[in-house]
Order: C-alpha cells, then structure tokens, then sequence
DNA sequence: TGTACATCAGTGAACGCGCGTTCACTGATGTAC
DNA sequence: TGTACATCAGTGAACGCGCGTTCACTGATGTAC
C-alpha cells in the first residue's frame, strides 16, 4: 500500500542508514538485500523502488556514511565543545571503535570493499577521505611544517591500526591492543 | 585417473598458489572453488580431495601467503644482497606493489577478509604479522628506543597507505600517489 | 621382476541453497475537476 | 470541500543463476604376493 512521500523518503534514509552500519560490519558482499531490508523493517521487492540495484546502494551508502561520520564532527564542533584532536584520535584507536565498526568510521572499515567494487563506490570514498584529510589538516597543529602531508600520514597509520587491530583481534587479542597502543603514540601531535 | 604422490602434492601447491594470487586481488568471496581450479588448471571436483572446504582454504592460504613472503625476504637477506630497510619501505609504497597486490604483500591485502573469515584465518594471520612486527623490528636503527611500538606503528602506517591508495586508486589517482608519499616519508628510519 | 588387485587423484554431472532481481498485486496517497 | 481516478510504495511469490559441495565413475598408481 502506498506511503505518503514523506514516509517513503523516510524508509529510505532507514534503508541507507541500515546499509551503513551492516556494510561497515560485515562487507558489501555479506550483507544480502533480503538481510537489509529485513533489518530495516521492509520486505525485498520494494527496495528497487528506491534504488536501481544492489551496487547503486553500495555507492549511495558509501556517500552517506562519510556525510553522516563528517557533520557529527562538524556538529560537536560548532556546539562549541570542541573536542581536541589528541581525544578524536584516542576515539578512532579505542578498542570500543575497534570492536564496533558498525558505529565507527567508514574510513576504516569500507575501503577495501571500496576497492572491489563500482566506479561510483570509490568515487564517493575518494571524496570523504579528501573530507576527512582536510579536516585534520585544518585542527593540526599550525606548527607542523607540511600539514597536509603530516595529516595524510597520520590518516594512513589510524585506518591500518584500526584494521590491523580487528584483524589479529581474535586471533591474538594482545597484539590487537599493542597496536591500536602503538599507533596512538606514533599519532599523538608533536 | 590417478596421479603419482609427488605430482598429487605439487598439484595441491599449485591451488595454493593460485588462491594466494586471486584472494589477495580480489578476496576470499569473489573468487570461487570452480573460479581457482579452473585457473591452477584443474576441475572443480578434485578440490576437495585436498582441502575440506573452501573455508579451510582460506586459513591455509593465509599462512602460504605468509609463509612465502617472510621466505623470500630471509632469502634475499641469505644471498647477501641484503636491501637496506628504507628500499623495502619504498617497494612497499610503490605504484607497482598498489596496482599488483596479486604479487604483494598480504599484510595489505588480506587483512579484512580474514576479520570476517574463520578462526583459522584469523590465526594464521595474526601469527604472520608477529612475525613481520619481529622482522621490522630486527632491522630497524638500533638508535630507536622502543623498537617494537615503532616497528607496529610503522607497519600500520604502511598497511593503511597501501590499503586507502588502492581504495582512491580509481576515483582520486593523485591522492593515491600523494598517500604513497606521505606514508614514505612518515616511515623514513630517522 | 612380474602379476593381480586395491587405492585414490582427478573428472564432470548433479544437488540444494541463497542470491539479486522481477513482477502481478494491493490499497492508501496524490491529483484533477 | 467532495468525488473519481491515476499513481506508486510496499508485498511476497517467482525467476534464473552461480555458489559450495557431493558423488558415481575412470584409470593410473601403489602394493601384496
């Protein structure tokens, strides 16, 4: 039965909002469109009313979940309670984050999945991670000489602790917090 | 027909080698059973006279891949022709090594898949990495003072440039070669 | 060393299953008068 | 504002397809005598 618009444009910022949080944890390809829309509250057939396939989706949600992790940051900031970055980078290397990619950044835990899949996907992942290398670069300190380069390195060694670190989690969960420990004190701001 | 023992185990390695090439390229779930047989040059059935499952695969290909790339470096390291640690960064951040992770490294490759894969994968790469962790370690200036926390935090840096270059690769190629860059810098023994 | 038979690596058809996608249908919404 | 009809978001059965895995079969290898 028909929706308002309203509604309908609702379900599916639900449909994005799910997809983010589902590819984020399990990868583009473990997630099955019955399995998100079933999350999301839907039956199958209608999500090609909202999106033309399933590597569409992808693209779109890759968008979203880097519009979404980005305007969280620029809210706590304008709301004035700035948050230093020595505590936004002990957030991205906290076993909390580690543990919880769902919730966390995409610029950890889509990339490779970026890589394998449509133009459009990493298009969109090229964009936020501009976003995210600018906005380091803006709160780093002014002394630093070759800011931009120093907050690409910076960006690179985070999303390889944070990968590392879910990656050896089970397998050696003391390693796991060696690395997300060794990171934070290669990143900390000099 | 049946094949003698010795060509019967080369015909093993022969799958291993090939899921080696193609999981680092293109992850353990875009590569079928019929995918790789087909490419070691083999019918999809006698696979499982080798291997239980594609799963258990996984986890083998894991150490093989490890297994194979910490020999070919203790071999060079053998043969004398030792190539100094700031050559092996660059390789590592090198176009070629970003457009080939078919020959690379598995540090770089694998690592998400085996987050989301069995046990045994995760085990398998957990004890690959400690052993590269050693490796940077041994070779690193002995001027540095916490060795170990630099080689792991150095390692991530090179893992998470070699990973977000690939992901930009298509949709930003200057920022791909700029995140080599910066991750070589970054990572000069100082 | 030669013979007879058991073993088993490799083949290719077949299996059940879950996937992305399609489609006829429903009924509330949106719109024209 | 009220009525008649067209639109279309959401439903759920159905589709073709490729997947991992199984299995009966083949015939060369390995082994017992």
């Amino acid at each position: 039965m028909r929706v308002t618009k309203e509604v309908a444009a609702e379900n599916r910022r639900k449909i994005l909002e799910t997809a983010t949080q589902l590819f984020k944890v399990h990868g583009f390809d473990n997630v099955s469109v019955a399995d998100l829309t079933k999350v999301a509250g839907f039956t199958h057939g209608g999500f090609y009313n909202h999106f033309g396939s399933k590597a569409d989706l992808a693209a779109e949600t890759v968008r979203y979940a880097f519009d979404k992790a980005l305007s969280e940051i620029s809210r706590d900031n304008a709301a004035g309670d700035t948050m230093p970055m020595a505590d936004r980078l002990a957030n991205y290397l906290s076993a909390e984050h580690r543990d919880n990619p769902g919730e966390g950044c995409p610029t950890g835990s889509l990339p490779v999945d970026v890589g394998r899949s449509v133009a459009g996907a990493q298009q969109a992942y090229a964009d936020g991670l501009e976003r995210y290398i600018e906005l380091i670069e803006d709160v780093f300190p002014a002394s630093e000489s070759h800011s931009r380069e120093a907050a690409i390195a910076t960006l690179s060694t985070l999303v390889g602790a944070i990968i590392l670190s879910r990656a050896v989690r089970e397998g050696n969960p003391e390693l796991s917090d060696e690395i997300l420990r060794a990171a934070s004190f290669r990143t900390e701001p000099r």
